[in-house]
DNA sequence: TTGTATGCGTTATCAC
DNA sequence: GTGATAACGCATACAA
């Protein structure tokens, strides 16, 4: 129907000039209240948008938004409660600096680099990818402010997380001190490739994802600074994502001989399969067993000890330093807080 | 340091054109191998961050992102699963399209045209907002593909949600098939004011989320047309997103005489702090007192007898249709379903 | 296969 | 207070 309105349809119908009309709606005081009026009213009966965002993005320099990539997509993404929390601190560094906050999901396997190519904004968070994910070359191709939260960590681009070796050295130690001397570890998120079962020294190395073989890098230092053999610590990997993989691990270490007395989890959903398990084999926590998760995320109910990381924290410092003005520093690593509760003890 | 560099910057530097520059990285089937091999590689020696995306959004008249509208800001939108879940239905319909989500916060109290103004997105889609909340006139006036699902029902304004009023009659329905006469509205949400009490049937209508008063409009029609007088059905209102209020009155109804024997809440946050109360009180569920929530979220462990709306399918729907290139149907009702589980039974 | 010319809709700079 | 003009960086019809 009617044809694309813009400023210059304005101004040939108002009879002024492109720029009187760009001032009546970007400088309302660079002229008269009553032209402005008039301009306004045409505009309005023009049924004019506005002025386009595109345009004056361009000529602007700016997006007004803060691009943050999720490796896999929202739905997937969602089932972790740390993924929520940090994109709510992201959106409040987002809401303070008032930009717009564009979601650029990478779903596995089909990867997008055209949506990062594509994304108008002024800088990218890029959320715990795997190594040598495509989506990151394409991020770093921009040429944008960018910070990589948790992984990877890659030299010459800023990097945002926790220190995963202290924290899980933190949590090592912790059992440790206990008394413990048989612990095994239960471990996810390690690998691609869909496997279960025991993860040797060379396996846990080869990690895809970089916090996750840091964490197993922290729980071994600190076992072999208190003079256990690692060779002989039980780990037992189960693939990402799977609702029953700390069962599964629990099961399978609490079936060795001997049975260890403490087991330490990189994240807490699979602490909390862990503790089902236990109580399915009928063996009491803490008094039997010592169980230690990582993350905070839902460990508050179960009494799960952990180390906690504060998500909002962590996506709201990830934004803030984006959006700041200031170059993004090439290392950032926020604070971790051991948190016992009740599924540890001395061993029994 | 360096000089911004673009297109031309490296046609003049490889004595070419900016257009087979153009080519070279749009059209890669437009120039010889050899001449783009030497084009790409100048570019990468420039550190050519790629055609700029503005620019090409400009040229091309498309953004590739489609704009989301949350009133509030995230963090208090994300301690709504429904929210949750229907931002996850929408990142399905975006991920089909191959676009970003662009996520507008509008904070309360200050709100934000000047994002929705500055917002470079192909589409809108506006998540229950407040009757008259600014955001919605600064969205329409950018005259894109648009869809408000939840609130407000504007003339002229695609809308996608659930039969509101069949859904409240439904539960209703129910309790009354059960038996019950002596029923109990728990409602939140209705105003921003933050009264707590007994609302009565004009402040019952004077509500400002539509969908809100349109549950309870269903619940109210369906009391009627069992016979049932409505000014002698207690309502007790109270303010949203607070954790405390469905036990508030949950004890404020069940202090009432004669006690009721059916509490409908319209929502399962709610619900479940009823059931709180219910049982700080000794009140049986559902021996004594039968509950029924709406939206299914989180009622599944209580057993709740709900109404359950698809939260992903309304995302994933509302993403699809202003996605689709199709225009978008004025008025688009998804189904719902009435769960019953154990908080139902007839009186006792 | 490559180059030329033009327009996308703004805003900033400078005149007047 | 208002107008002409030149960018902003790119893509495309068309000519060569």
């Amino acid at each position: 129907m009617a044809e694309r309105v813009t400023l210059q349809t304005i101004a040939d119908r108002v009879g002024v000039s492109r720029a009187t009309v760009s001032y009546a709606f970007s400088r309302p005081d660079q002229l008269s209240a009553e032209l402005r009026e008039r301009i306004l009213r045409v505009a309005e009966e023009l049924g004019y948008a506005g002025p386009n965002p595109t345009a004056r993005s361009l000529r602007l320099g700016r997006a007004g938004a803060l691009g943050l990539i999720f490796t896999e997509t929202l739905p997937y993404a969602f089932t972790d409660p740390y993924a929520i929390g940090f994109l709510q601190g992201l959106a409040v560094a987002a809401e303070e600096a008032a930009v717009g906050l564009l979601i650029l999901q990478q779903p596995r396997g089909e990867e997008r680099p055209g949506l990062v190519r594509d994304a108008v904004v002024d800088a990218f968070c890029v959320f715990s990818l795997p190594d040598g994910h495509a989506a990151l070359d394409a991020v770093l191709a921009r040429r944008l402010p960018t910070i990589v939260v948790d992984e990877p960590i890659l030299d010459g681009v800023p990097y945002l997380g926790i220190d995963e070796l202290a924290a899980a050295g933190a949590a090592t130690r912790h059992v440790l001190d206990l008394g413990h001397r048989h612990i095994g570890l239960a471990v996810v998120g390690l690998h691609h490739d869909g496997r279960h079962g025991w993860a040797d020294p060379a396996r846990q190395e080869s990690a895809v994802f970089e916090a996750m073989r840091n964490r197993v890098r922290g729980y071994r230092a600190a076992a072999e600074a208190a003079g256990l053999d690692w060779a002989s610590v039980p780990v037992y990997e189960v693939p990402g994502h799977e609702s029953d993989g700390g069962r599964e691990a629990g099961r399978a270490l609490l079936a060795r001989t001997p049975r260890p007395t403490a087991i330490l989890c990189n994240t807490d959903a699979l602490a909390l399969g862990v503790l089902e398990a236990a109580a399915e084999a009928g063996v009491k926590v803490p008094e039997e067993l010592s169980v230690v998760g990582f993350s905070d995320s839902g460990a508050e109910e179960a009494g799960l000890t952990t180390i906690r990381q504060d998500k909002q924290l962590i996506g709201r410092t990830a934004g803030r330093l984006l959006l700041s003005g200031e170059p993004v520093p090439e290392r950032t690593l926020l604070p971790h807080e051991l948190i016992v509760r009740s599924t540890t003890a001395p061993p029994g």
